[in-house]
Formats: C-alpha cells, sequence, structure tokens
DNA sequence: AGAATGATGTCCGAAAACGGCTAATGCGTC
DNA sequence: GACGCATTAGCCGTTTTCGGACATCATTCT
C-alpha cells in the first residue's frame, strides 16, 4: 500500500505527516526521537484530503481554537498498543491521567510500565495526546518530541 | 469508632470538644491553628454527658471557681506525647513550668525542643494546660490557640 | 523460550528538615 | 567587670523527603 506524506510547521517544530490514503497514520515531530526517515517509496501529495484537513485543525489546535480532533486515524501497533491508544484520545482536553490511571482505564492495572512503553510508540503525536499522561508524583517523565515540547502542549491546554 | 463533637462559647472564642463517646479527646478553638475541619462523619450530638460535662466545667473555670478539671480525658498521640501531656496535668492552677522543667519530669532533660513540639500537638487546649508552659526567661514564645489567649489564660489564674 | 528493556508505582529505610528551647558565646555599652 | 542583646550551636521526637529495591507486563531481541 502507497504511503503518502507532507511536511507542516508548527510552534513545536516541523511535522511529519503521514497517511495510508485515507487516514492519519502517522504524526512525528522531525525534531525529536525515533522519527522514520523519509523512504524513496513514499509519496508526497500536497493535495491529499486528509492531510489538509489535518494540517487545518492542527493549525486552529495551535491557535487555541480547536479541542477535539475530528479527522480519520488509523494507527498501527500490536493490540496492546491500540487499547492504550484508544485510551488516550479519551482524556479530554485540558485534562492530565497518571500512567496508572490510564492502565486502570485500559483495564489491566498493574501493566503500568507497559503503558509507558505504548505511550512512547504512539505513532500519532499531539493528535492521540499521549503528552496528558504524567507520573503519578507529577513530573512529566518523557515525551518522544523533547520534554520541553510536552510542557508546551500542556501550557497550551490551561495546565500548569 | 464514632467521633461525636459539640461547639461551646467563651472567653477566648469558640471551643470545638470532640469526644469518642466516652471521654473528651480534642477541645480547640476554633480561631486557632491546626484546626480540624469538620468532618462529614461526625456526629454532633448536644446531649452527651461527657460534653456536658466538659461545658459545665468550662463555664466555672472562665469564672474562677473551678481550679482543677476531672472530667475524663483520652487525648490521641505518640507515647511520648501522651508523656508530655501527663506531665503538663500535673501542673498547679496558677503556676508555670519552663520547656526545660517539663522535660526534667517526663525523664527527658535535654529533649526540650520535642517537648515544645509535642506541646504544639497538644489535642486538649486549656484543659491539658499547655498554657502554663513558658520560656526558660519566661517569654511566652507560642500557643496554638494565640499568644493573647495564653496570656488571657495566665492572667485568669492569677500570673502577670 | 528466555532475558532484557521501559515515558511506572509502591514500599521501606535512611537522612534531613523542622519546631511553642536553652545555655553558651561574643561584642558593644555603661 | 556587669549587663543587654543578638547569634550560635547543641538538643531530640516527629515529619517530610529522597533514593534504591522490587513487582509488574507487553515488546523486542537473542
Amino acid at each position: 500500500m502507497t504511503i503518502y506524506y507532507q511536511l507542516h510547521d508548527s510552534p513545536t517544530g516541523e511535522l511529519l505527516l503521514l497517511s495510508n490514503g485515507d487516514a492519519l497514520t502517522a504524526l512525528h515531530m522531525t525534531a525529536g526521537k525515533y522519527v522514520p526517515t523519509a523512504q524513496s517509496d513514499w509519496v508526497r501529495d500536497e493535495q491529499l484530503p486528509v492531510l489538509t484537513q489535518t494540517k487545518h485543525e492542527l493549525d486552529a489546535y495551535f491557535l487555541g481554537k480547536l479541542r477535539t480532533f475530528t479527522l480519520p486515524l488509523a494507527p498501527q501497533g500490536t493490540d496492546f498498543q491500540k487499547r492504550a491508544w484508544i485510551a488516550l484520545t479519551r482524556i479530554p482536553y485540558g485534562e492530565t491521567r497518571s500512567y496508572g490511571q490510564q492502565a486502570q482505564i485500559v483495564g489491566q492495572p498493574s501493566a503500568v510500565r507497559a503503558i509507558g512503553a505504548a505511550n512512547g510508540k504512539n505513532p500519532i503525536g499531539i493528535i492521540v495526546p499521549c503528552h496528558r499522561v504524567i507520573g503519578a508524583n507529577g513530573s512529566l517523565t518523557g515525551y518522544a518530541g523533547g520534554l520541553h515540547n510536552k510542557a508546551f502542549l500542556l501550557k497550551l491546554e490551561g495546565i500548569v
């Protein structure tokens, strides 16, 4: 299956958007870690509707005018990871959860570290809000895009 | 165990009286520091004998007609704190001791600051007379209910 | 199949901080 | 010298904080 992509600027730096043609499959901060390098078989498509919509929603989000993303998502991962990511999308804008709470929601209260690992592999940053999960003691602990960006996003959502 | 309480007015302001049903467990000046806020599981009982007796003795004390309280007490604290508080009850009406003297009575002559800390946590003000303990140089140093109330009580007992 | 790895959380013991103090010390005044 | 005053450094039980060990679980690597 063909993979389409676009690049988009944002307050958190350049973003790499990937799609299968119908839905968003990945959103990476290119300055961050674990960023896939552009492959030769990827197709850069500046017209693809879902990516255009993604850009619009992102812009609105960074302006503080959008609190809930509605574009179609299609992240790829193991069964457990998908459940973890779905749990992420249920955390409301402007709120935070601990890894333990998220584990509880997923239904495996003691799989806290596994949850952390799954969040770490969340392919769709920002839109699947893994930045809303922090340590039980309030510490920021980690973020693929860099802790400063995690802090930036939380602040944008009104969290001190 | 159920906790019963009553409120009672006095020259030192409103008093919060707590009981386990048999004995007085706490007496706080509601205007002071470290006052526990009323809990939802507390029961207000205006008929409880021990609290009624407490009120009568308090009224008599503030009129200068009672010099020794006789109601049953049951303060809760660590071993050391209980020893400190027992020592307090042995200080006669109208007399004062220094923290050092109290430490000596407790049997740990050098634990002066620990005695001060224990007095600070005395749950039963007025009746367990922590106000009769002053600095070695005669200074009032501190009182959970406020220094002016400490001075008031000492004056009531005839101390200048 | 087994071992290693994390964007964790809980527990427990040690260490440090914290008082409703006090006696000793140092310094300037008289 | 004697005195007043502020400063200092011991004193000790309690509380708070901090760090390391350990349990835990899906993944990944060998």
